[in-house]
RNA sequence: CGCGGGGUGGAGCAGUCUGGUAGCUCGUUGGGCUCAUAACCCAAAGGUCGCAGGUUCAAAUCCUGUCCCCGCAACCA
């Protein structure tokens, strides 16, 4: 039996599942339950990344220590991944001792290997004292972050890795093993990024709390990347007296994966292995995103996705279904219930679902609520059959799921047309329920059965609902069962209402209130049960805080673009009491030949801050559109200086 | 010359690696059927596959150039 380990990331306590989680954790369990199918010894491997700072602070902010707040976020998840049918085998939380252990011994096992990996080192960068921590470089302009805290260059001493080291070794693996990044096309970009040179990479952080004590210095814990990335050996007793599971499973086969973390799974946590003298995994798998409205799906944006309503509403087989149906492997995708529901009634109501309804129905009723006695192993349907099954499986191998669904869905059209063209229930009422008329029947019921065993990993429920009503086996969907001639004769089927119900697109996307999701109180209850985008919260401020903001009335006198910019523009506007530059991004929209002379709305108190180089001195007041920007502009009689309020 | 993705019938997308009659879902039109979930089947209209060159017997697919769109990147203050 050949073992399959494959891992998902483990998803940030920070926040609820969103789209993005229940997608990556679909796909690995469909990879994992073809895998099971197809005769694979599979461990499936989900979990979540608990420690650090937005952990801490977060739970700061609600006045309890960060596990609970993780242990609150942690039930979420498990209630999602059962809501979604997840058939994961271990679910490893990082505040869990075995991953301690994990970590630890990982360290040990480098610093035991290759001594001079791990050093204590400085680290430099951008420190905010209110914060208690060092803030990423692209958000800090002029010493201050994005939320206006005073910022100091600050050095501290950090452990470092090696990273450096590692540059002609992973290059060395890249060239040795073409696989390991799927799709290889993302090869590229981190083979540039690793030619370029690595930088030794901190490992540890004084400024934390929350984490796991750094080995020999109880002062610092261990960060991020060197401490979340051991998770997928941790779960296996990595470092424990019982290494059996790691000894069995490890190396992993897939690192399914956002293809946002992509550099850290063939750069980083190889060289890890590499320093510790441990395998490396054989593939990772960099997924794409879901979007809305061609925009990433983000917290802050507040466009989050959390399909939960249509779960609800129709169980997690159809979104199951959907993801994989819709999205091309590895490439991002728009996500929108409407086409997740047209995709529904194409496919799954008027499809799959009516063929399996009209095959039962006849089957029931000409061979009294049986499967015919009558089987066949020479038609149409087997030959059809037998060439899709295997374009399904090589589409299967090649993470194309789409394709794999597509093909797979073509037998359904092919039942669909043999059906028309074999006219049974003309066939019953002139010959009655002859031989000819069973192996026809049988035919049509037993190529269900194969469509339904190929799309039962994808849809595990619906499939084994579909399996016996079919008479066939629900539990019997391995390869075996996907050849022809599963189906027995003459055992009972189950005619019942449609399996997946027709619906009415526009009614129930209509019947959706964006607005009102998030109940303004209601606290503790769990996740918001949307599928539509959320707004992000909108604190009320009061009538003193809209006060100090300086609007006023502006003439525009000049305006020419940033050099180089893409859509800055500089302007030289008169706000009634001086003369001073704005810089705005209205580039994309408005040419600076047509701004002046005009008169716009900018706040005239906002700090100012330097885009590409060019200072600028207040704000531009506009409204945008999915990005498009439009002026607010003021009657001509109003002289610039104006107060707007 | 920053990195990457994309431009295919009205809409949304496959197909491009491994050239060979351009495919899917939705929508439109006409016909059929009545077993089935107002479903299903057949047919039709609709595409110079961003543009220009090149390679080839043959290019959506390979090569070169070019235009446009979208992410990311220290460019929305």
């Amino acid at each position: 039996m050949t073992k399959f380990y494959i891992t998902t990331a483990i998803h940030y306590v920070n926040d609820d599942p969103h789209i993005g989680h229940m997608y990556e954790n679909i796909v690995a369990d469909v990879i994992a339950r073809h895998r099971r199918r197809m005769g694979d010894d599979v461990r499936f491997l989900t979990g979540t990344d608990e420690h650090g700072q937005k952990v801490e602070r977060a739970a700061a902010k609600e006045g309890i220590p960060p596990i609970e707040l993780a242990d609150r976020v942690v039930k979420t998840h498990h209630r999602v991944d059962e809501l979604l049918n997840i058939s994961y085998d271990d679910f490893i939380r990082t505040t869990e001792s075995r991953h301690r252990i994990g970590v630890l011994e990982i360290i040990r096992r480098i610093r035991e290997h290759n001594p001079d990996d791990i050093y204590l080192g400085e680290h430099s960068g951008w420190y905010c004292q209110s914060e208690e921590t060092f803030i990423p470089e692209n958000q800090v302009k002029d010493s201050v972050d994005q939320d206006g805290h005073k910022v100091e260059w600050t050095t501290e001493k950090n452990y470092f890795f090696k990273l450096s080291r590692y540059t002609q070794p992973l290059l060395q693996h890249y060239r040795d093993h073409p696989g390991f990044l799927w799709p290889e096309t993302r090869m590229r970009e981190v083979r540039t990024f690793v030619e370029q040179g690595l930088r030794d990479l901190s490992i540890s952080r004084s400024s934390i709390k929350w984490g796991i004590p750094f080995p020999g210095n109880p002062d610092h814990v261990i960060y991020v990347w060197m401490e979340a990335l051991t998770n997928y050996v941790s779960a296996l007793g990595f470092g424990s007296e019982h290494s059996e599971l790691f000894d069995k499973y490890w190396p992993a086969d897939i690192h399914l994966i956002g293809k946002d973390i992509v550099r850290f799974h063939t750069v980083y946590w190889p060289a890890f292995l590499m320093a510790a003298g441990v395998e490396l995994p054989k593939r990772v798998v960099g997924h794409g995103f879901w979007l809305r409205d061609q925009v990433k799906i983000s917290k802050s944006l507040g466009n989050v996705v959390r399909p939960y309503n249509i779960i609800e509403d129709f169980g997690p087989d159809p979104l199951r279904y959907y993801v994989l149906r819709e999205m091309v492997f590895g490439h991002d995708q728009d996500y929108s219930d409407q086409s997740l529901l047209t995709r529904y009634n194409a496919d799954l109501a008027n499809g799959l679902g009516n063929a399996l309804s009209r095959a039962i129905k006849m089957s029931d009723s000409y061979f009294g609520g049986k499967t015919p006695p009558e089987r066949c192993t020479d038609n149409d349907l087997l030959r059809k059959a037998e060439t899709i099954v295997p374009q399904f499986l090589r589409h299967m191998d090649d993470f194309a799921f789409n394709r794999a669904l597509e093909v797979a869905w073509e037998l359904v059209t092919a039942i669909d047309g043999y059906i028309v063209a074999r006219e049974p229930w003309k066939h019953f009422k002139e010959k009655g329920a002859d031989t000819g008329l069973s192996r026809v029947i049988w035919n049509t019921l037993e190529a269900l059965r194969i469509v339904c065993t190929m799309a039962a990993p994808f849809m595990p429920g619906t499939m084994r609902e579909a399996l016996a009503r079919l008479g066939a086996d629900p539990d019997r969907i391995e390869a075996d069962a996907l050849r022809w001639g599963g189906l027995p004769a003459d055992v009972p089927v189950r005619v019942a209402d449609p399996i997946f119900p027709r619906v009415d697109v526009a009614q129930y996307t209509g019947g959706v209130k964006v607005e009102e999701q998030k109940p303004a109180e209601a606290p503790a209850a769990p996740p918001i049960e949307t599928t539509q985008a959320t707004p992000p919260d909108n604190p009320k401020i009061s009538i003193d805080q809209f006060m100090a903001v300086d609007l006023r009335v502006a003439d525009v006198r000049a305006a020419e673009r940033v050099p180089k910019s893409k859509k800055l523009i500089k302007m030289t506007v008169f706000t009634g009491e001086d003369e001073r530059t704005i810089v705005a991004g209205i580039g994309t929209k408005y040419e600076p030949e047509e701004l002046v002379g005009r008169k716009i709305v900018i706040v005239a108190n906002l700090q100012p801050a330097k885009l590409m180089g060019v200072e600028s001195n207040g704000m531009v007041l506009a409204a945008s559109m999915d990005g498009e920007p439009t002026l607010l502009s003021v009657d001509a009689g109003v002289p610039a200086g104006t107060k707007v309020k």
